[in-house]
DNA sequence: TTCGTTTATCGAATAACTACGATAAACGAT
DNA sequence: ATCGTTTATCGTAGTTATTCGATAAACGAA
C-alpha cells in the first residue's frame, strides 16, 4: 500500500525514514550506549533507560528495521551493536544533504 | 505536561526534535527547495510538491517551530527561507552526534 | 524436566502524524 | 467596498507511534 511519502525521490524517502529513526531521544541514547561500550550490550540497555522492557525491545526493533543495528543471539540473551557500515552511510547521508543546501553563497538573508 | 520522552538528556532530546522535523521527505524536498532558490520562496512550493495547499502549510509550520525555515509576510503571500545559522547548528549537532560514535577504533566487528 | 533469566510479542490506551477539503484571514488591486 | 490571490487554520479521518502490563518463547542451569 504506498503511501502519499512515496510520491518524493526515493533518496528524499530514505534519508527520511533514517531520520524517523533518530527522531527519538530514547533511540539516540541506546546508540550512543552501544557505541560507548565499545563491543554491545544486551539487556543492559533496560537498567539504562527509564522506560519498560518492552518499550526498549520496541526501540530497538526500530532500530533494526532502520538498518542501524543488528542483534545476534547470545545464549539467552540477545547482543545488540552498532551496524558500523549503516552507520557511516547514514552520516554520509546527513553530510551531503546538508552540503547541497549550502552551494550558494548565502549573500543576506533574505526577506 | 512532559511526556517520557523529557527524562533523557536534553541534548538528546533537542537532537531528536530537530531529526523529526527532517523525518518526512516532503520536509526534506521543501529544504532543498528553499535552499535551491538561493532566496526564498512563498508559494511555489505548493505548486512543487505532489501535496494540498493546507498539507504544505502544516509542513512549513513543523520546519519553522523546529527552527529551521523563518517565514516573513510579504504583501499578500508569504516568504519562507532557511534559517542558515539553525541549518548550520542542525548540522553541528548531527556530526557532534556521529563523531562521537567512532572514539572506538572500531576493533572487529562485536558479536 | 523444571526453574529462572532474558527477550519478543500481544493487547490496549493514548497521543501524534499525515492528509484533505472547507473555511477564514490578510492583502493588493480594481 | 468588493474581488481575487495567497496563506493559515479548523474539522475530520485514517494511520502510525509510544508506552505499559501481561504473556509467550528461548535458553542455560539445576
Amino acid at each position: 500500500m504506498p503511501t502519499k511519502a512515496d510520491q518524493f525521490a526515493a533518496d528524499l524517502g530514505a534519508l527520511a525514514a533514517q531520520a524517523k529513526a533518530l527522531a527519538h531521544p530514547a533511540r539516540l541514547a541506546i546508540i550512543q550506549l552501544l557505541a560507548d561500550r565499545d563491543a554491545c550490550v544486551c539487556g543492559e540497555i533496560v537498567d539504562d533507560l527509564p522506560l519498560a522492557q518492552s518499550t526498549v525491545s520496541r526501540h530497538l526493533k526500530v532500530l533494526k528495521e532502520a538498518g542501524l543495528v543488528q542483534g545476534t543471539v547470545d545464549g539467552p540473551s540477545v547482543c545488540y551493536c552498532l551496524d558500523a557500515e549503516a552507520i557511516r552511510v547514514l552520516h554520509d547521508r546527513f553530510a551531503d544533504f546538508f552540503a547541497q543546501l549550502e552551494p550558494r553563497s548565502t549573500p543576506d538573508d533574505c526577506c
